[in-house]
RNA sequence: GGUCCCAUCGUCUAGUGGUUAGGACGCGGCCCUCUCAAGGCUGCAACACGAGUUCAAAUCUCGUUGGGAUCACCA
């Protein structure tokens, strides 16, 4: 059995989406989990959108959720091999000149579908004769060429979707080629597969027609045909797929305090029969995956749920997983970790904690006397108990009247973990100051 | 319009002829805490529609409706 081999085939045309990651996510966890190859490839063929910015952007992005790869490679340094495949395949006669101006074609196809006609192309191209590609040059037409599919079926296995199969003769031949000669996506994405090994091609469904050609393709380079899978696109709340979500950038999410894992977690889960819980490894997480257990239908994306879930994932996040950006120890996260919205919210509590508060003095005869009845230090795991029994005895207040000023005049905050963890951690100096209305 | 895919609680889904249609998330209630949050328990809630096959259909068949993909000189 050959080792396997993936691959993330961006176009640098954006940032990361939340659509691009699923399927960066899924090509990382298979070969994490059969022990195979990663591969970053940057499918810059597209002169006009492609931009540097958007390539660091996303390599940015993959590197912090954590999908590394081991190797890479660019379509844009590889226009040679390209070409010499192409006019390979023109000698056999399976890529051919066109000389349809975009107008022409777009007329073809509204007519086409005007008349009830599904819009395939014509290949009138085909039929030229050599007047007309002569005259066609004269005025000035340069030709840009199609891949010619063979009539017949075509079908794979997909990992998927089980059997698919497709009739060549209700595809259109894919234009590989344009007319200022740069290439279209379709076959440099099979050359490079080819030449560069890839096993498995893990994708969104929006390509599976154009899997149905490009096996014609792999087939006609003499190449090994890879194994296909296509996942279920994710649509947005309102059923169609939003632009939205094509614009839900990760930079985005990440700035508003979304986990990596959390993101990685609910994407790899979403879809699938298995509920949707936290991993704090891609490693474990890649343990999980399972095609089986892929629907076929396309589940809904929805940016707020994915948040919540983030809220959960914090607060059963292990000190492990989070030590390399905290400035506090195990115990303290443990403490406050269950309150958290963001991580780095731990900085507030470490403040109220360490640093200095302003109390917000709600009831002044409450507090005064709650600080009088203070006990010094050294505490107890009962002080805490004792003296709010005395505080409660003495004020006659209870529940939300004896919390609530407490706890503002101690942390400043309406709400937080529990002031029997939180009073040990702020002392008794900064309590006592804090409970009199005193900056401490 | 052609081709292809899909359709079970609000959401993600289990279910492969006989189930009180199960779980998870969310939502409601209760409990725990002398507060909020967190946590525990519990409740509400679904087979798109119509025929057919069958003793029996969420499950099989056909049709309808609805959704999605593709049919780009985007990827």
């Amino acid at each position: 059995m050959t080792k396997i081999k993936v691959r993330f085939a961006p176009s640098p045309t954006g940032h990361m989406h939340i659509g691009n990651t699923r399927t960066a996510l899924f090509n990382w966890l298979w070969a994490k989990k059969m022990g195979g190859e990663f591969m970053l490839r940057i499918d810059d063929t597209d002169f006009a959108r492609s931009k540097k910015e958007y390539e660091d952007s996303m390599r940015e992005s993959l590197k912090w959720l954590g999908l590394v790869w081991s190797s890479e490679a660019r379509q844009s340094a590889r226009f040679e091999r390209y070409k010499e495949v192409t006019e390979k395949l023109i000698q056999d006669g399976r890529i051919y000149p066109c000389y349809e101006t975009p107008e022409e074609l777009e007329f073809k196809r509204k007519r086409a579908l005007s008349k009830g006609l599904p819009p395939i192309y014509d290949r009138q191209a085909l039929n030229y004769t050599k007047e007309d590609i002569a005259n066609f040059e004269k005025e000035g037409r340069k030709p840009h060429y199609r891949f010619k599919l063979n009539d017949g079926e075509i079908k794979w296995n997909d990992a998927i979707r089980g059997e698919v199969k497709y009739e060549a003769s209700n595809l259109s031949d894919p234009i590989i080629i344009r007319e200022d000669g740069s290439y279209l996506y379709h076959l440099p994405s099979v050359i490079d597969d080819s030449d560069f090994g890839i096993t498995h091609i893990l994708r969104g469904e929006d390509h599976v027609t154009n899997t149905a050609s490009q096996i014609q393709m792999f087939e006609a380079i003499g190449g090994f045909v890879p194994t296909f899978a296509h996942l279920p696109l994710l649509t947005g709340k309102e059923g169609k797929l939003s632009k939205r979500l094509g614009s839900l950038g990760v930079r985005e999410l990440r700035a508003d305090g979304v986990e990596n894992m959390a993101i990685c977690s609910y994407l790899a889960k979403l879809g699938t029969s298995e509920e949707i819980r936290s991993f704090y490894s891609l490693e474990d997480l890649a343990q999980t995956l399972d095609f089986s257990k892929i629907g076929r239908a396309q589940p809904k994306f929805d940016v707020e749920e994915l948040k919540h879930f983030n809220v959960k994932h914090i607060h059963t996040m292990p000190f492990d997983a989070v030590k390399d950006r905290l400035k506090v120890n195990e115990e303290f996260w443990n403490d406050v970790k269950a309150n958290l919205e963001k991580v780095e919210d731990v900085d507030v509590w470490n403040n109220i904690c360490n640093g200095e508060v302003s109390p917000q003095v709600e009831n002044k005869t409450l507090t005064d006397m709650a600080a009088d009845l203070l006990p010094k230090e050294p505490w107890t795991d009962e002080t805490f108990n004792v003296w709010l029994g005395e505080v409660k005895a003495k004020s006659g207040l209870k529940g939300k009247d004896l919390f609530h000023p407490i706890r503002l005049a101690l942390t400043g905050e309406a709400s937080g973990p529990e002031l029997k963890t939180l009073l040990p951690l702020i002392g008794y100096k900064k309590a006592y100051e804090r409970l009199k209305g005193n900056k401490a």
